[in-house]
DNA sequence: GAGTTTGAAACT
DNA sequence: CAGTTTCAAACTC
């Protein structure tokens, strides 16, 4: 037999998208530490202390909220951009800034978000990019937090073809030689596939910079 | 559940 | 704008 409290729960989780309480002590969750505030929403449900994330504090909820715009007017935007002309990645405004995680846990927004990192991050080591995509990524690699490339380089996109994005290409026309090899292909064979192969690296990095010179301002 | 780690936000 | 502090979530034990 269900509870009343079951039926409450039920009917809360369904009108409020499951919301995660905060457990806020010291912000009033009127600072964009809190994550209810942070999303545009009133505090319901949550474990927080002295809020004033309500109605009962709407005063000082707007002049709160104010306050944040006044610092960043997109502070209440969405971080995440959410496509890239329909492909499923997307990326995030500002990046992380992660230095201790390898942006591999849920610190790292950009994980959190389940995208990828991107040039626009200034995140050291960082693991957040798929291997199956090794050659944008080291694209993408080399403009931010490739330390072992000796010095950075400029972020604009005429600077994409970096060190790390060599050897990504290299790599890759090196993989597909001995690929061709193990696939017992005559020498002409081998040296087309590995011309075709450094054609899609053309094509990523080409991409790549296309696309920064659009998404970055 | 307490304690630690982490990185964004806030502050100086 | 860089460095530091505050904060709450994520994580570990």
């Amino acid at each position: 037999m269900e509870t009343v409290g079951q039926h409450k729960d039920s009917m809360r989780s369904f009108s409020e998208k499951s919301k995660k309480p905060c457990h806020c002590t010291k912000s009033q969750c009127l600072k964009l530490y809190c994550d209810c505030f942070a999303n545009g929403e009133i505090c319901s449900d949550c474990s927080c202390i002295n809020c004033c994330n309500n109605m009962e504090h709407a005063t000082d909820r707007y002049r709160a909220i104010k306050t944040c715009l006044d610092r960043n007017p997109d502070a209440f935007r969405s971080k995440i951009n959410s496509s890239i002309q329909g492909d499923v990645k997307g990326s995030h405004t500002r990046g992380c800034n992660c230095k201790s995680s390898g942006c591999l846990k849920n610190y790292c927004e950009c994980y959190k978000a389940k995208i990828m990192c991107s040039s626009v991050c200034k995140c050291v080591s960082c693991s957040n990019y798929s291997r199956s995509e090794v050659k944008e990524s080291a694209v993408e690699k080399s403009s931010h937090s490739d330390y072992s490339s000796t010095h950075r380089t400029a972020k604009s996109s005429v600077s994409c073809i970096t060190d790390a994005v060599v050897e990504a290409t290299c790599g890759c026309l090196l993989a597909q030689a001995e690929e061709a090899e193990k696939e017992g292909l005559t020498r002409v064979q081998a040296e087309r596939a590995t011309l075709e192969e450094f054609g899609h690296c053309l094509t990523q990095i080409v991409h790549f910079m296309f696309k920064h010179t659009h998404t970055q301002r």
